[in-house]
RNA sequence: GCGCCUAUAGCUCAACGGAUAGAGCAACAGUCUUCGGAACUGUGGAUGCGGGUUCGAUUCCUGCUAGGCGCGCCA
């Protein structure tokens, strides 16, 4: 990559210049400069250095690089240096934008959606489902080897209540919407006798009684079928479901493990952690385990079977405290690689203009809903088949968008957005270029530079080689709203392009169109975002 | 009360400690005898308040104010 070679040539001026200064190679920090006549990379190494007056720094550092490169360096403002890519550089890096295999060999484990059972599915899951998959597409692009798992909440001390509730009140089959209520009716009306019969029904559960089973399963089945009608209208396919019922019979082991920094206190047993006020609890004093028990065994056995080198839980941050602790005592126990990083994204929560979404109050919108009211906007606009991959691009991008922690106002109109800096944007681009090949009948474009490049061609070719180093920022920061940016500012510049230069007949414009149209698709499809040939 | 996070333009959001803080929407003014107008160009407008560190702070530290989230037997 361009950006390694500009690197190691400043690494070589330097030490020529300054023998004395001992410099790493990731000393050395390029960044595109916002503003462009600064051209297309820049380095600050002779502020960094404080070994004289920047500028002069600079200067020798410039020389040195003059001397044995090729490269255009000049300094600027307070001590950059500036380099600005030709013509003919910027042609070849277009015509071989590669994302490099940074991962191979590395396994990732990506925890998300999770939606509970019991519970329909809300805008709440919709970030942790479409964040989830964008870093699972992210992460497979660079090498990794990338195992999905939904961590349904299909476990718990709430089963209780249900099942309490589901006995007292269901008149044969129910739905996902009854058990809802029942669960808040629960709630609303409980009483002593009441949490008996429930923690009594919950130990029926565990005890692999009968009656108890099939009303557990019941609920599971009925909250399945929606999860994956949804799933389906997104286009999620998630690699494995180990629930937290499935992590039931490997708890004994996690709480054997845990005997010796473990202590009882009130009844429960509990692992305090150093830093941390709040003991994380394994057992409650009624002898029901908590899902912090299952997350323990969930992390333990991740680790037997893939053995990974990143785990990434795309999970709000509302669970942020409840992570920390699972990930200290997993270090603990040794149920995490040495040296493996344990990621917990803590993306943002949607709520309103006027405050947080509250589901007590039932004031949280159904997130099915607001899908089909996506398509319908878009197939308004344009052609029925392709309603459905324009009006969900449109809602994976809204969430994709933002940084991953900042909250989210929900608003409606936002949401259905399909013009400016919206995924259907992307994707009209991404259809127009094709139709410009198309008429252009494949013929196909070398790409010769002759003569003058206009500006808005140069534009295009200053921007379209820095995809790979956006995946990657992506993967490292855990962002795919780098990638949205930058796939959007990729788009005006086209779109700008479009607008003033002629491409039919024209094999270089051709060929930028292409490159385009690639670079856009392969970035939609990192976003989980269809690229359709005509909409 | 304690812990974590946030505060950027009228609204919704960007900005590895760097150069003149970027967009979208909204408003206003324009472009198009051409390949898809879901387009393009232009104009006005912003870092909550006070200290500190730094050659340089929206970014780091600290105090205040306002909001969000969480705080052992829900998950």
């Amino acid at each position: 990559m361009i950006a390694d070679d500009i690197r190691q040539a400043v690494l070589k001026a330097v030490k020529t210049a300054f023998p004395e200064i001992n410099l790493k190679p990731e000393d050395i920090e390029l960044e595109h400069p916002t503003a462009q006549e600064h051209r297309d990379y820049s380095t600050n190494i002779a502020l960094k250095l404080k070994t004289g007056h920047p500028r002069e720094v600079a200067q020798k550092i410039v020389v040195q690089l003059q001397e044995t490169t090729s490269l255009e360096a000049s300094v600027a403002g307070p001590g950059f240096i500036n380099f600005t890519l030709s013509p003919a550089a910027l042609m070849e890096a277009a015509q071989k934008i590669e994302i490099a295999p940074i991962g191979k060999g590395k396994t990732v484990v990506i925890d998300y959606a999770a939606p509970n059972i019991a519970r329909r599915f809300g805008v709440g899951h919709l970030r942790s489902t479409i964040i989830g998959q964008a870093l699972y597409n992210i992460y497979q692009s660079l090498g990794y080897k990338v195992i999905g798992d939904n961590h349904l909440g299909d476990w718990g001390t709430q089963f209780g209540k249900l099942l309490y509730m589901i006995n007292e009140k269901a008149k044969g089959d129910f739905t996902i919407d009854d058990l809802e209520k029942w669960y808040v009716e629960f709630h609303r009306q409980s009483t002593p006798q009441m949490e008996a019969a429930a923690r009594f029904w919950f130990k029926r559960l565990e005890d692999g009684d009968k009656k108890a089973r099939n009303l557990w399963k019941k609920c599971v089945d009925v909250s399945m079928e929606e999860f994956n009608r949804i799933f389906d209208l997104l286009g999620v396919k998630i690699d494995f479901a180990y629930g937290e019922s499935f992590y039931e019979d490997k708890m004994p082991a996690v709480i054997m493990d845990a005997q010796k920094i473990s202590k009882l206190s009130d009844g429960a047993r509990v692992v305090e952690i150093p830093g941390i006020k709040i003991p994380l609890m394994l057992v409650k004093s009624d002898g029901a385990t908590t899902y912090a028990t299952r997350d323990l065994a969930t992390l333990k056995f991740r680790k037997e079977q893939w053995n990974p080198d990143i785990m990434i839980y795309e999970v709000g941050v509302d669970q942020e405290l409840h992570f920390r602790q699972v990930f200290a005592v997993a270090r603990q126990l040794g149920y995490v690689k040495q040296g493996a990083i344990l990621c917990h994204t803590r993306h943002g929560m949607y709520r309103w203009p006027s405050g947080r979404f509250r589901t007590r109050e039932g004031n949280t919108p159904k997130l099915e809903g607001i899908l089909q009211e996506a398509i319908a906007r878009a197939a308004k606009l344009g052609s029925q088949e392709a309603a459905q991959a324009v009006g969900i691009g449109a809602i994976k991008y809204f969430d994709l968008k933002h940084g991953v922690q900042s909250d989210i106002v929900f608003d409606w109109e936002k949401m259905f957005e399909l013009q400016g800096d919206s995924g259907p944007y992307l994707q009209y681009t991404f259809a127009r270029a094709q139709s410009v090949l198309r008429k252009s009948k494949g013929k196909n474009q070398k790409a010769k530079i002759t003569g003058e490049l206009t500006n808005e061609e140069l534009a295009l070719l200053r921007y379209l080689y820095r995809f790979p180093e956006v995946v990657e920022a992506a993967a490292r920061q855990y962002a795919p709203n780098l990638v949205c940016s930058y796939l959007f500012e990729l788009a005006k510049r086209y779109n700008n392009f479009y607008n003033n230069c002629p491409i039919l007949g024209n094999d270089l414009r051709l060929k930028l169109t292409a490159t385009t149209a690639d670079v856009l698709k392969n970035g939609l499809n990192l976003l989980g975002i269809e690229a359709l040939e005509r909409m």
